[in-house]
DNA sequence: CCGACAATTGATCGCCGATCAATTAAATAT
DNA sequence: ATATTTAATTGATCGGCGATCAATTGTCGG
């Protein structure tokens, strides 16, 4: 509850303009409650950018499941557009998981890297299906590539970076590398 | 002067604890004076990232020149090298440039941007020279292509995700995916 | 020395994250 | 039903922030 609320304030003003204060005034709780269940700003900013990253995965297993029996192209065709699909459409809870940095001296707690981790699970699945059987072993790196490939894109769509270039297709383009990369890899292995 | 040892308190402190005060202080001056320079925080985060892009540009020219007489592959290495490296020896600096967004009633200054654009600039000519004549005119394209694959990496490295994914050397990851797509690129027209 | 203009100051405002003694509610024992 | 213990909730309070602006200080030609 706490979080659902939370997390709809950061998607309504985003990282810059979130406070603690208005999560507990929109909820009807004192700020001291509040303070009592996340004991910190920052736990109660992880808890929310893990329910992102939750929605995020369900998102684009939805997108996935739409592009039913197709090929393994259409599914990684399906994946791009679900990455770039829910980041555009949720620019600023998107956003505020990257915005948030943890101090040095605290850790994110196991259960949350879990619950994020299953994205890139979801990209190493795909990745492997579109490998042939010899180079199945290179799929996790390479997916963790083809994600960090695919986020420079998006971010620099979401930021301004490529509208200000008069880059006019940012998620074609991120989909362009993604298949140059598969087809290299298919040949090299 | 101001704009230095606000870019050093950035360096030192970073985004999240970065304040229009501490810069004040640290100069001897009154925070009015400073906001009677500035105006305003958000152009005082402005002009200190535009001074990280131009550090930055510095920074990759020097990265190239060093790369001296070598082919053309030594000096893609040394972009993505110079990407990297000045990202990671100024962590804070560099991320403060993706950790600020401007208001969306707020526009950059035209100066601004012609500053920040020239390390575009640069990426753009390396890449036309290693693309043979007939495709040049994509030169401009797959260059924002490339800086954000690379950028993608980058953020993942500095952030901890290729950390917490088991990922050692991030950059050689993105030096393949720039070199699959230049080689991509190269036969394709 | 004076007055006009420019530069600089810092007290003040509202809001923030964080704390914690005091209060209220709930559960348990008698 | 009442007393006692435990848990949950509160909000005033603190220091610090971005922003403002009347008051002060500095500058310089006449």
């Amino acid at each position: 509850m706490l979080i659902i609320e939370g997390h709809k304030h950061m998607a309504d003003v985003g990282f810059a303009r979130f406070s603690a204060r208005e999560v507990a005034k929109r909820i009807g709780y004192s700020i001291g409650t509040l303070y009592n269940v996340f004991g910190t700003y920052d736990q109660l900013i992880i808890a929310i950018n893990t329910r992102t990253f939750v929605l995020w995965t369900d998102y684009i297993r939805d997108a996935l499941g739409k592009s039913g029996g197709k090929s393994g192209d259409d599914r990684i065709r399906a994946l791009v557009e679900g990455y770039f699909g829910f980041a555009r459409a949720n620019r600023n809870a998107w956003m505020a998981i990257y915005d948030h940095h943890l101090p040095p001296d605290v850790t994110m707690p196991p259960e949350h890297d879990a619950l994020r981790g299953q994205l890139t699970d979801v990209v190493v699945e795909e990745v492997r299906a579109v490998l042939p059987p010899a180079c199945q072993a290179e799929a996790p790196r390479l997916a963790r590539s083809l994600v960090a490939t695919v986020h420079g894109h998006c971010m620099f769509d979401l930021n301004g970076s490529f509208a200000l270039m008069g880059e006019k297709e940012p998620m074609a383009l991120a989909l362009a590398r993604v298949r140059e990369s598969l087809l290299a890899a298919r040949a090299s292995c």
